[in-house]
DNA sequence: TTCTCATTTCGCCATACATCGAAATGAAGC
DNA sequence: GCTTCATTTCGATGTATGGCGAAATGAGAA
């Protein structure tokens, strides 16, 4: 049962949710996320960290930088259950797909570039 | 997105959870499950509230009491596969055993005579 | 080793929410 | 219409959580 709350309140967040939806377009390192955002990194930092302790996503450290991705066989069946849902739900979201059409332009521009800005935060 | 993070904020609470867990085996009255949870009245009324609003459940007044149930077709696909994924993933869970056999017990007890007990809360 | 720098952790503040008791509601019976 | 009583609403309180900035971390470069 406590696994399960842990992704039912990892969930129960509309930027939680947005960047699940933001992952299923492939990873993503923590800077890539920021900027899709505009929060401070360690919001976001700390968003990762509780999809991460639901099982939700898995992180992978290359270069510089700290990728997410979606979980996938490594998620036990109520966490890919519940990411299965999520991307159901939300599929047809305005905000998913303004948020996706940001990613693409994020994605354009050099992770370098995009940490120089948020060391300002 | 706001429909979607009702539902998802409303099984963000572990009570919540159980009493869409304890509905599976039919409708309850509101005493009913205030006294499996031995919880004041009030805060029993404010959980179902907010599962009402997530369109997770329904509910039906007969004669003294009010009667909640799961959504059916009422609900839409969303908010069914909701309950679909709720119960699925709990179906095993030690607590929700536990519960179903106390909502036996309670379901022998008159109705009157629960709701006598309550006044005292 | 020492420096750099993306990320994380920590401390703080404001807001949201679970819970309770008391008061309001409203339907059924007298 | 008045009373009863299950439920809901209201108001207050403590706890949990999202957000930020500052400091800590830690891996790779120099």
């Amino acid at each position: 049962m406590r696994e399960f709350m842990s992704i039912t309140k990892a969930l129960a967040d509309e930027t939680r949710v947005r960047i699940l939806m933001a992952l299923r377009g492939g990873e993503l390192c923590v800077c890539q996320i920021t900027e899709l955002f505009g929060m401070a990194p360690s919001t976001v930092s700390k968003h990762l960290s509780v999809l991460f302790q639901a099982g939700l996503v898995q992180s992978r450290k290359a270069d510089r930088w700290v990728y997410y991705r979606l979980s996938g066989r490594e998620a036990d069946a109520t966490a890919r259950a519940a990411l299965a849902w999520v991307a159901k739900a939300n599929a047809q979201e305005p905000q998913i797909s303004a948020d996706n059409k940001r990613i693409k332009q994020i994605q354009k521009t050099d992770l370098t570039e995009i940490c120089k800005r948020q060391g300002k935060m």
